[in-house]
DNA sequence: TCGCCTGTTCGGCT
DNA sequence: CAGCCGAACAGGCG
């Protein structure tokens, strides 16, 4: 389930796990994530190790021994796990890394929307992506300069990675949540002050998410996040203000849940 | 069985 | 040419 905070999570996990060690063999299961092949994927890999980790919005980068890093992108449902024993392989692990400690880091992606590439120069990729600065670092200035310049949805606009890297679907619609801002209103029709406060709220959800390690039924009670995935039918899909149901639309192609009491009921023309 | 889903890319249109 | 949009990718799950 990755946006910023959870990638944020795999790449504190990975550290913890993975650093330091030789890697002996890649197990592939399945080839679809690997952007090189499997061969080069080895030979870049088997006799080298991970020193270092870095992260760029959803993208996570492993630094080589060697120079240059392996980059792990984890589509709509991946994420990595540490295992050692056989029983412990997880399900729809995809490729693996095995290290001479004996233990292995799975890739697994149950909807194989995952990517694994060897990628020489952080820097480069990100120019050659146009991928932005990361939610996490972006200047207000920058931000606010580019959300004003755009002509589309709001909440459009902030799932765009070339404006601002890391935020995802639930983000955004919390976000505009907490900045009382309806998430069809144009982007270009916000005032400076209205994106600062979205600014602020990047901050804090990003923060708050990653203190709770994107368990989202632990989010404190103002979060639109919690109410929309909670197991507890009792608060599912209300309002955390107490105005009752909230609005389900489709943006983008995306599920987006609003307060039309909080947000307001139509977006400002 | 059907519809939904936390992300990115690409082809086609304006 | 730039920007925008919907479709496609794939498969589990309620």
């Amino acid at each position: 389930m990755p946006e910023l905070p959870e990638v944020e999570g795999f790449r504190v996990y990975i550290e913890g796990t993975c650093l330091d060690q030789k890697i002996t063999q890649v197990v592939v299961h399945d080839a679809k994530p690997l952007q090189q092949e499997v061969e080069e994927v080895e030979a870049a890999l088997v006799g080298n190790s991970f020193v270092g980790t870095t992260r760029i919005g959803k993208y996570l980068f492993l630094h080589l021994k060697s120079g240059g890093t392996l980059h792990l992108h984890f589509g709509m449902t991946g994420s990595p796990v540490f295992f050692k024993d056989d029983e412990e392989r997880p399900r729809f692990s995809r490729v693996e890394f095995t290290f001479d400690s004996g233990f292995s880091l799975a890739f697994r992606d149950p909807r194989k929307f995952g990517k694994i590439s060897l990628v020489p120069n952080i820097a480069a990729f990100q120019k050659q992506k146009k991928l932005a600065d990361d939610a996490l670092k972006v200047p207000l200035a920058d931000f606010s300069t580019r959300l004003l310049k755009k002509k589309k949805a709001v909440k459009l606009a902030l799932l765009d990675q070339n404006l601002v890297a890391g935020i995802g679907n639930w983000i955004a619609d919390e976000m505009v949540f907490l900045a009382k801002i309806h998430p069809e209103q144009l982007a270009n029709t916000l005032t400076e002050r209205q994106a600062k406060r979205l600014h602020e709220c990047l901050l804090e959800v990003c923060y708050m998410a990653i203190e709770w390690v994107s368990d989202y039924e632990s989010f404190p009670d103002q979060y639109l996040t919690k109410y929309r995935w909670t197991e507890d039918k009792s608060i599912a899909g209300l309002c955390p203000n107490g105005h009752g149901e909230l609005t389900r639309i489709t943006l983008g192609g995306r599920g987006t849940y609003y307060c039309k009491i909080c947000q307001g009921e139509v977006p400002t023309a």
